[in-house]
DNA sequence: TGGTAAGCGAGACGGTACGTCGAGTCTTAAG
DNA sequence: CTTAAGACTCGACGTACCGTCTCGCTTACCA
């Protein structure tokens, strides 16, 4: 016996269901997480809303599935591994720093978080697609600079992942201050140096 | 004739203010924020909608004042100061951590925090009332920790608060893994240590 | 304890009963009753659809009672007595025609009857309110000619009015054939003088 | 190309057709013909939509072929003519008052009936299919009660029969009061007498 | 006797209206 | 002037059916 609430995948139309995720973010983009109403999605797409509820559950897990279609695409690759892990990590952080400072994107990364915090599914159904993935990446890279010799070798990699991202992301969703690529520099150079002070007795080596 | 917006604070009956408040705690720990309506807080605390309306424009700003009543009140101390820096740090992150493992809390604390997320203006008003305060007294600390010897004098202040705190928030927000003392102690470990490796010839040892 | 169905009237504003009633009848006459929506109905009356279905619990009732209304007013004088019960007669069922062959006015009665004729509820509720006091006018007419001996003593008051309006009503409904004043005063004279044969012997009298 | 509106009635699975019929009358029975709904019949006769819509314009289309098909059967024979026409009126009413007074039935016919009245396509086509063909057979008992020199020989035929039914219909429609078979009687007897006091020195006493 | 063109069950689709909920405004009556 | 109460307009919710459409499938007819 099919659950009813989840029909027949293989009689669903591909194009209606593109064209409901791509109007989920370009209204989202457009008036904000907060006016995005099913209705209007619907309307944007040129669908009933029937169709909408047929095949998501709610706003949120609709928006999450456009979200992630939309990055899920061309995020596959590696962290770049020039063998000089700051430089590495600053690249790829200022590159974090300039989507975020996107008015389209953040919009929509906002949404998606805001989502996240409140609703464990969709937490756990992100940390399965999206953020468990790209940890991986992340911790491949840090792995490399450890058998380089570059990372301390008894460091816990999860550890070491939020050491270097949990600051850029908490200055982004706090607006505690501007997000800037100086920032993210700052973070990599103190998370991998410490805060403690340096021996003083000779030069860095 | 005054201006509607802003009536004369001091007629204002502070018994219904605080019932609003308690009712909007009360409430937000019952069913939620997503079902948290002004209606059922002015039903919960006895109260007309309109006189909800008439003090606070939104149910974010109203909620937000809720808790930082809760917030506000002991609060107000300085940080821990024995003369260890990593112990008092500990300390401190896993009272925090204590706090976001209780339910109720957690609930409005995720609630408080996608509204500040969203919304620009509570995001100012979160910071000039209950961020920037709290921030100064962690630069205090390290401040103290630095006059000590025990941090780098070099260390940017801001950066090193979100090198300690911004991993505790974000694991917790994202529920990446449990969020335990353990945790703590580890990332304050870390972050005063750097993520480098400790020269293996040098005073250290 | 006060039903929640039915809110307390005295707090009603009667400017806004108006305009939906007025909006029903209006739109009945538009489009039919088929087509005629409550969405429809509050947007033409400026009135928010809730409005609506605070007061009223159906279509069907809204609609009853703007018919009633219009119909109750005016409607409170007897029927003509000239002495002559056959022209009294075909005087008030000329009339009756009428107003069966005015468009909009047909469409409304139509679906006022429709209702009726499917809902015991409001079947009861338009007897009590219309048609019970209309017949006792037809009633008090025809004991009035009983007493000038234009009537048989011994006729049932119900079956003679069923007998003269029931013909009319019926081809009004069923389009039998178009519903002229020669029809109506082809009813009255026969059921004043009855299918059978009238005795040969001599005139009239 | 063939018409798509009048498709191949030589193809139709008649096993199909009356699954469909008999569902819809099935489906009046059950839930009154307002919440009557195309769906519910496609699904309790165990038929696609599409099938439907194929064969009838609108429910009120189906719903009367389905009400034709019903009561065509047994109908085609002549009014019973003993010779006694008031007895033998008073024999049909009494059997169409039986008749009305079966709760399933009457639901049936008041669905009829309320489609009847709001639909003039219906109407003509329930006067040509029903109505003529049932008018007819009235019209020819009476008649031959002419030629019998019961009945008057200038009275309207038309307008006899209106008056020996029309009450009966409305009486059942309004449900002005409880459809019996005395009241048939009543109707039968005055309709043939009339309502004028009969001259007291006269053949008829 | 096999190809093909219906009829058919199923159900997704774009719509319209439903009846409900809550937002934010306004009015009334009590204090 | 503040307050509780609650009616008001408005807009979105999620659901039910409408009538159309497309999909495989079965079932005749015709070559």
């Amino acid at each position: 016996m099919p659950t009813p609430a989840t029909p027949d995948p293989t009689r669903r139309n591909d194009a209606v269901r593109r064209a409901i995720l791509a109007a989920a973010l370009d209204q989202v983009g457009e008036v904000g997480y907060a006016k995005l109403t099913i209705e209007r999605i619907a309307k944007t797409a040129g669908v009933g809303k029937q169709t909408i509820y047929r095949w998501w559950p709610s706003k949120g897990a609709l928006f999450f599935d456009a979200f992630l279609d939309l990055a899920g695409d061309g995020e596959a690759a590696a962290l770049p591994d020039t063998g000089d892990l700051a430089a590495d990590l600053t690249l790829v952080l200022t590159a974090t720093v300039a989507e975020l400072n996107d008015e389209r994107l953040d919009r929509a990364m906002r949404a998606l978080h805001t989502e996240i915090v409140l609703d464990q599914t969709l937490a756990a159904d992100y940390a399965t697609r999206l953020d468990n993935p790209m940890r991986e990446l992340k911790k491949a890279r840090l792995r490399a600079a450890q058998d380089a010799g570059q990372l301390a070798a008894d460091v816990d990699l999860e550890v070491a992942v939020d050491l270097i991202w949990g600051p850029i992301l908490n200055r982004w969703l706090h607006r505690t201050a501007p997000l800037t690529s100086e920032y993210a520099e700052q973070v990599v150079d103190t998370a991998l140096r410490g805060l403690q002070p340096r021996p003083t007795s000779g030069p860095d080596r």
